[in-house]
DNA sequence: GGTCCGTCCTGTGGGC
DNA sequence: TGCCCACAGGACGGAC
């Protein structure tokens, strides 16, 4: 599954061999993948057709190509969800089992003509959305300068990656909350691009329990959280933008990190490496959370009351 | 208005 | 061996 790192080195995969080119052609092949373009695919379809691509930016997993060329300002977004990828390739290149929409791509040389969105489990998605002004003073996402967003991703919070995001900015989101911390922490809307996994390897990194209530949090606790939340998602990052490949635009999902080094998330009865490390004996524990599962220690992120 | 649950979807793996 | 069902996940609409 793609995670928030995933998703930047997609952006700058697509900073590096989308951005400039126009699009000379749109193929839908499954409609269900621009389901949430509300005008159907064959207006998605004719608007995107003879657009060019000024910018590839980002805000929480949700990924997004300004568009020049268009009535109004306006962005092609995209989401990657469960399973999605977006590939540059040769048209020439055999159609993927899940290909889903195919872009057709203005030539230059030495690059290939197709951008090409892949998903199999169709959780993701494109669609084209109008820009509004951020509210605030920054810029609207990752890879613009430009003070924009789009209509469909305003609602979004900014993710840890992004300079604008602060302990202090999370504190006083969780504060507004009356609910769970790890709840919160899922809401796009408090703080984007962290999914089961992230979370619960973060508040195993912070030792606080998922369940601990957003209205009596203490900065010095949300201070810890969102540093291991920078440190779980650059230790990615790094990972992940090593192992770019100069044909895709995107990695497979999988992260080199998980498969080293998770520490809660899918550990149920296994040791807690940080209690071991104490002489200590404590075992990670699962428990059903919004029909999916938590991961958590026993002994260091203890259960509130 | 805020919170929470069901739903979308498909491949995998366990149980029978 | 083959079938069936539970499960995994992010984000959104609707119920409460």
């Amino acid at each position: 599954m793609p995670e928030l790192p995933e998703v930047e080195v997609v952006r700058r995969g697509l900073d590096d061999w989308v951005v400039g080119r126009t699009v000379e052609s749109v193929q839908v092949v499954d409609p269900r993948s621009v389901r949430r373009h509300v005008e159907g695919p064959a207006d998605f379809a004719a608007s995107l057709t003879y657009t060019r691509i000024g910018a590839a930016v980002r805000r929480g997993k949700f990924l997004w190509l300004l568009l020049d060329g268009l009535p109004t300002p306006s962005a092609l977004v995209a989401h990657l969800g469960m399973s999605g990828q977006l590939l540059v390739e040769e048209p020439a290149a055999p159609d993927e089992k899940h290909l889903k929409v195919r872009l057709g791509l203005s030539p230059v040389a030495t690059k290939p003509n197709q951008l090409r969105f892949i998903d199999q489990r169709i959780f993701g998605g494109m669609f084209l959305s109008q820009l509004v002004p951020t509210d605030d003073q920054f810029p609207g996402g990752m890879g613009s300068e430009l003070p924009w967003v789009p209509q469909a991703a305003a609602h979004i919070a900014r993710d840890v990656l992004d300079p604008a995001s602060t302990p202090e900015a999370l504190y006083q989101a969780l504060r507004r909350k009356n609910t769970q911390l790890k709840r919160a922490i899922l809401d796009q809307q408090v703080i984007s691009g962290v999914g089961n996994i992230y979370a619960d390897e973060a508040l195993w990194a912070a030792k606080l329990h998922g369940l601990r209530s957003t209205a009596t949090i203490r900065r010095p606790d949300v201070a810890r959280l969102h540093a291991a939340l920078v440190e779980v998602m650059g230790r990615a990052l790094d990972a992940g933008g090593t192992s770019f490949d100069s044909l895709y635009v995107n990695v497979n999902g999988a992260s080199g990190y998980f498969d080293r080094s998770l520490n809660a998330y899918g550990r149920e009865g296994k040791d807690c490496r940080r209690c071991a490390e104490e002489g200590l004996v404590s075992v990670i524990r699962r428990d059903p959370f919004m029909g999916r599962s938590s991961y958590s220690c026993a002994r260091c992120q203890r259960k509130p009351r």
